[in-house]
RNA sequence: GCUGGCGUAGCUCAGCUGGUAGAGCAGCCGCCUUGUAAGCGGCAGGUCACCGGUUCAAACCCGGUCGCCAGCUCCA
């Protein structure tokens, strides 16, 4: 029984059914060795099923096999499910009867609004829950499930609630969709950027220094610098102007930006300057978990004129957040992130042109990029006093400008309530990483409060006071978040211009050595990381090595090479490879560098 | 933070019901001088995450801590 299932790819009725109905009998299952299991929800997923139980004796992984025998047991057994509609106090008596609080709970909060209850039977099982159901389990493919993993999970998703205990599900119509499912899932794991990252040597984690805080090793550290250099570039030619700012602040400027009453939990605990008079009270310093209350400090340097507006304050700040342990991930979440940061502070009249410009820059971004699944979420506020600050007027304002903005540039976008920023409501790009979670890729927000707090102003043309509004963007997200995004996309193979060895320089024996290093010295004379590979390995080896570091291009040079003063241009991302003349050569592989060719993809050809 | 699982060499992993560790790759040193994904030989490398307990004896059993993974909650 699901609380609420809203597919994100869209599930077809009878798979629906089929998943619904596999719940079902894992409960059933369930129930035959823990006859005193509370159940929770039960609702089919993208990639098959989960029921949540609240258990009196735990289950282990090593349980799912006897689970997964009795189900197959169950589903053999051709039980029908049968649906039956009850009148509320015969509902919840039903449910009082069979012991199952969790139900009654939320069967007493459907009642509440008004709503009839339905029970589905099966066998000796019994759920509320409104269907609907295979006509019997005969109709599982009896080979198209799997039990897949067992995890906690809060009662109705509440942090103060009891935790249950989830057994997660694989279901497929065939057998052979379950094996490809399962075969895909673990090639999909062979991009996780956590493994290559390490193989590539990008970045690491070192429990000393702390977890969730990345030590970008020597080639990450590249990728980071290039990303940096083509986003200031970009940047640069819309007008942006750049600054940088401290990464610690005063606790009152953390007071005036509102931070401190509702964003503390996320922040790392304040540094006590020591006092040595024990009446004044001591300072407190933050770390910054944004560059927004620096960015605004440096527009109130002076006063601002409407002639200077948008003033658009572009840093890529680094900034901590003391992110729960348990939500750390690899590069996807971190406790230290660089933020492709700026701040527009504009008109109201400005907002939807700086808007537009900012989202052209950012599907620039994912075109070059080609990050596809990237979808757009426009995340509003709720009711929710403590997550957000309190002025309906303004939100409501903010939020159907925004609105407004994506219908005129008539692009597609979900709506989210309560997933907007403490201060503004924001247009988030979302997708997803190679292990199927949602995360924000890079976002937009409107923000009205800062204004305010701050006292913003500038003179407008008539002479008066007027206050701008405030645009946070990141089109890049983080350093690490879209990193991360990155390696997983390109499968560790990056193009040239990002890759930290862009050439390596591959002679067939030592006689070519020198010859090699000539060509070597040449391209680092034009700034391109090249290297010669000067060991006494095998070539095949040589070979080897380079293509498994995932180098865009191997130049292999021998006898014929020298001869000629040719290069044997063998590319990472494509099958053929040509002989060029060297000068051409070099040429060449500035050209894509310049030009930031994606030539990582093997439809792309090596310029003429 | 919570629930569950995991932690053996730089990496990937072996190590039976407790008898104080092993392979391949990488590294280093030789030999080989190579034409498109692993040439050959040798050497070195581990307080078995850490702390404590049980035991004659602990990588293995128990407790705690730290870290990692999945999920929940939360988010760039």
């Amino acid at each position: 029984m699901s609380e609420k299932y809203e597919p994100k790819h869209k599930m077809d009725e009878s798979l629906f059914r089929m998943r619904h109905s596999l719940a079902h009998v894992l409960a059933e299952a369930v129930l035959q060795v823990r006859p005193k299991a509370q159940l929770g929800f039960g609702p089919p997923i993208r990639t098959g099923f989960y029921y949540d139980f609240k258990l009196d004796e735990p289950l282990a992984e090593s349980d799912l096999p006897d689970i997964e025998k009795r189900m197959r047991k169950i589903i053999q057994e051709k039980q029908e499910f049968k649906r039956e509609d009850l009148p509320k106090e015969q509902a919840l008596k039903k449910l009082e009867g069979m012991g199952q609080e969790l139900k009654v709970e939320y069967a007493q909060e459907l009642l509440k609004a008004g709503e009839n209850l339905s029970f589905y039977s099966s066998g000796p099982f019994v759920d509320m829950c409104e269907g609907p159901h295979v006509s019997d389990t005969s109709k599982i493919p009896l080979n198209g499930f799997k039990l897949d993993s067992l995890a906690g999970s809060y009662w109705r998703g509440d942090s103060h609630r009891p935790m249950l205990t989830r057994i997660y599900g694989l279901a497929f119509p065939t057998e052979n969709e379950l094996k490809e499912f399962i075969k895909n899932r673990e090639l999909a794991l062979k991009r996780d950027h956590r493994k290559l990252g390490q193989e590539l040597e990008l970045f690491t984690f070192d429990e000393h220094v702390g977890k969730g805080l990345p030590l970008w090793l020597p080639n990450g550290t590249v990728i980071r610098e290039e990303l940096e250099k083509f986003a200031k570039e970009l940047e640069f030619k819309d007008g942006y102007v750049r600054v940088a700012t401290p990464n610690i602040a005063n606790g009152e400027l953390y007071k005036l930006s509102g931070h401190l009453q509702l964003y503390k939990e996320i922040m790392f605990p304040p540094m006590k300057s020591l006092e040595k008079d024990p009446d004044s009270p001591a300072e407190e310093f933050y770390m910054k978990p944004m560059n927004c209350p620096h960015h605004h400090m440096i527009y109130l340097n002076r006063p601002r004129s409407y002639r200077e507006l948008p003033l658009r304050l572009a840093e890529y700040g680094t900034c901590y957040r003391f992110e729960k342990s348990g939500q750390l991930a690899g590069l996807l979440r971190v406790r230290s992130l660089s933020m492709n940061d700026a701040h527009l502070y504009c008109t109201v009249d400005q907002i939807e042109e700086e808007i537009k410009k900012i989202v052209a820059m950012q599907e620039f971004y994912y075109k070059k990029f080609r990050l596809e699944r990237v979808w757009i979420r426009l995340s509003l506020h709720d009711q929710d006093k403590e997550k957000f600050v309190d002025n309906e007027e303004l939100w409501t304002k903010t939020e159907n400008m925004l609105r407004e903005v994506l219908k005129e540039l008539k692009v597609e976008y979900e709506e989210a309530a309560g997933e907007a920023a403490f201060y503004g409501p924001k247009l988030d790009y979302q997708t997803e990483n190679v292990i199927g979670r949602e995360e924000t890729i890079s976002t937009i927000q409107l923000d009205f409060t800062a204004p305010e707090r701050f006292q913003l102003e500038f003179t407008a043309a008539d002479g008066s006071k007027q206050r701008p509004l405030v645009i946070h963007r990141a089109p890049l997200g983080t350093h690490e978040r879209f990193i991360s995004f990155l390696i997983e996309r390109f499968g560790g193979a990056f193009p040239s211009w990002l890759s930290p060895i862009q050439v390596r320089i591959v002679p067939v024996a030592e006689d070519f050595l020198p010859y090699a290093e000539k060509l070597s010295d040449d391209l680092r004379g034009q700034m391109v990381r090249a290297e010669v590979d000067a060991t006494t390995d095998s070539f095949s080896k040589k070979v080897r090595n380079a293509v498994t570091k995932k180098i865009p291009n191997i130049w292999i040079v021998g006898a014929n090479e020298v001869k000629d003063q040719t290069v044997t241009w063998r590319r990472y991302a494509v099958e053929k490879q040509a002989q060029v003349p060297a000068e051409k050569a070099k040429g060449m592989l500035a050209l894509m560098i310049q030009q930031r060719t994606m030539d990582n993809f093997p439809d792309v050809d090596l310029p003429p």
